[in-house]
DNA sequence: TCAGCTATGTTTACAGCGCTAACACAGCGT
DNA sequence: ACGCTGTGTTAGCGCTGTAAACATAGCTGA
């Protein structure tokens, strides 16, 4: 049962629950501290930390829930990428899912995880990866590994600046375009 | 006179010292609160309130000196660019920029400023538009305002991926090769 | 000259935050 | 039956942003 409802004492799967209630609020924009959590998970302030060292495990716990979402966004129910606008595709997918789940999108990125071991890392090496395998099948000849760092810090980029109003536009179609268009232009100029 | 120190009572330019007090902790990686700058300054807890409407106005006035600098860096005492390799530079200073400067840069950017009339606002327009012009010069017949995006999101990509970990290089210098490569990398993909 | 207005500073206070320490309860193995 | 361990609670510290009430000082005009 992935809910227990909490049986008098002890909760039942508070971990669990503390993840899904942050990722909610998260998710609905309200402004998320371990406090608020743990009073939407109906439990005492302190409980959280019996599951998370502090905030910023639960954090990146939350990160890495994150970045399987992205990752399924980009990869999965797609044609595997068999030419350039394909590949705009990915930048496109990415600034909207930055769009559409901006605070999580802020917890994923915006904060340096110095830890070497963190899951994170990891999470976001699988998606540099799966940049660079989807490039080097379009663009064998390039060079794969620089290719797929300007190709995510170019979605990367447009992500952050559309997310903070740096660029601004009406509808997420006007974003989509600008992001094709900006893709195209780039890989357009040639020497 | 630029600094009058406080002579009893008033301070003389308290707003002025409260700005240079924040920028101070800033660049020298202290978590930067009203009150710890009020502290520096000298002054209660609260005086500052008589400055900033709130803490998010500090900011705000840090952030559109933090503009200025960086269109300074991009700008200032350099030559005008003329061929792509000199664009590819205006990338490798973004995120010299960011590295050297990362806590003025997360001010500058990483929080939406919703107001229109914001200072801010204008401050990054100008850096766009400096960007689109630059463009305009060294390739006129491609559509500098779609480019000067992808310009902008490349270097500003690449900057926030690498201040926050999601690439690592060991040194400036590494970083500023990788930068280049994945700017020519990506202007040299043609159809 | 001096009364008072305004700008600018201070004191006090409140609620929310992350986090720690000490304690309470429950279920498990022996 | 006992107590150990895991999981929850209560209390409390020091920090934060912010507001209200008060104090001071310097300018302005009678």
């Amino acid at each position: 049962m992935s809910t227990l409802e909490k049986s008098g004492y002890h909760h039942g799967d508070l971990r669990a629950a503390l993840l899904s209630a942050a990722m909610e609020m998260l998710e609905s924009g309200e402004p998320f501290s371990l406090r608020a959590v743990a009073r939407r998970a109906g439990v005492s302030q302190t409980a959280p930390y019996r599951h998370f060292k502090d905030r910023d495990a639960l954090e990146s716990a939350l990160a890495v829930e994150g970045f399987r979402n992205l990752l399924a966004d980009l990869g999965g129910g797609r044609d595997l990428p068999a030419a350039l606008p394909d590949l705009a595709e990915f930048a496109v997918t990415y600034v909207d899912f930055a769009l559409r789940r901006p605070a999580l999108f802020r917890v994923m990125f915006g904060k340096p995880c110095d830890d070497a071991a963190d899951e994170r890392v990891k999470a976001a090496d699988a998606l540099h990866e799966l940049l660079a395998d989807a490039l080097d099948r379009v663009l064998p000849d390039a060079d794969a590994s620089a290719l797929a760092t300007a190709g995510w810090g170019l979605a990367h980029g447009l992500a952050c600046l559309y997310l903070d109003g740096k660029l601004q536009a009406a509808s997420s179609k006007e974003v989509a375009d600008r992001v094709r268009s900006a893709f195209l232009a780039i890989t357009s100029v040639g020497p």
